[in-house]
DNA sequence: AAACCACGCAACCGCAGAGTA
DNA sequence: CTACTCTGCGGTTGCGTGGTT
């Protein structure tokens, strides 16, 4: 037997109908969200509990927005993917209106293949590579010390000078947020927001000496503005 | 025209954690 | 404390569709 729309057990599956649907809406009209597995009951839906809550959450929700995912959104997919991976839920709760589920869609059609894993033999080094590279930034970020209120007001007064590939400032904001680094490994890669942008470049060889690698790459360059903080 | 292929997206599954009896 | 239920998450599947041969 096939595997969508069969009722040949106590739950309906497969593809939604518009009655479905609409007996769905009417429910969470009546009860609100939530108490998913009393659907069944109430509404007269033979299908489950995590079946109703996924078409809710995925597709009926009324402040759901709908059609392609615009430039800026990708951008904040890219930049919070960078910082979290696959949480798709944690990245889903910076866009408003979209799901995890077409988040997530949205990553591997557009980006999964551009990430290969790396080599096996060299991951260990490269784990250690970025958590060198990780503790080097937490340290450079407490001792900048960098004041959010003050920058952000820089952005406001100086909305003109502000260069092209400074973050935007609701990107900032999401990143000062979660206090976190703009730089995660990513299978061989570094993922990171050199100029605003998400680049990804190839893990360095861990090199015999630390000390000389040059960590330069910041969340933005403070010299961009011409301003004295 | 039809067979094949590639891909996007909706919906599934298993698992884990929180809540409750 | 234990057992059970519910909810939410992330990974995976496979249908439907549009493009290509």
């Amino acid at each position: 037997m096939g595997r969508w729309g069969i009722i040949e057990e106590e739950w309906r599956k497969g593809p939604w109908t518009v009655e479905e649907d609409k007996l769905l809406i009417e429910y969470v009209n009546l009860h609100g969200e939530g108490r998913w597995n009393s659907v069944a009951r109430l509404a007269g839906l033979k299908r489950n509990g995590k079946s109703c809550r996924l078409r809710w959450v995925n597709y009926l929700r009324p402040d759901l927005k709908r059609g392609q995912i615009t430039p800026y959104e990708e951008r904040i997919i890219l930049e919070l993917h960078a910082i979290w991976g696959n949480r798709w839920s944690t990245i889903a709760r910076s866009l408003p209106g979209r799901t995890d589920n077409e988040i997530k869609n949205y990553w591997r059609t557009n980006f999964k293949k551009k990430f290969k894993k790396s080599s096996t033999e060299n991951s260990e080094k490269t784990k250690v590579h970025f958590l060198k590279r990780k503790q080097f930034q937490q340290q450079q970020l407490l001792n900048s010390q960098i004041d959010m209120k003050k920058i952000m007001s820089l952005f406001e007064e100086n909305e003109n000078k502000v260069p092209s590939h400074v973050p935007k400032q609701e990107d900032m904001t999401i990143l000062y947020q979660n206090n976190t680094f703009h730089e995660q490994e990513q299978g061989g890669f570094f993922y990171s927001m050199i100029n605003g942008y998400a680049n990804y470049v190839p893990v360095p060889e861990a090199s015999s000496n630390d000390e000389d690698i040059m960590w330069d790459i910041g969340l933005w360059n403070l010299d961009d503005f011409n301003v004295n903080l």
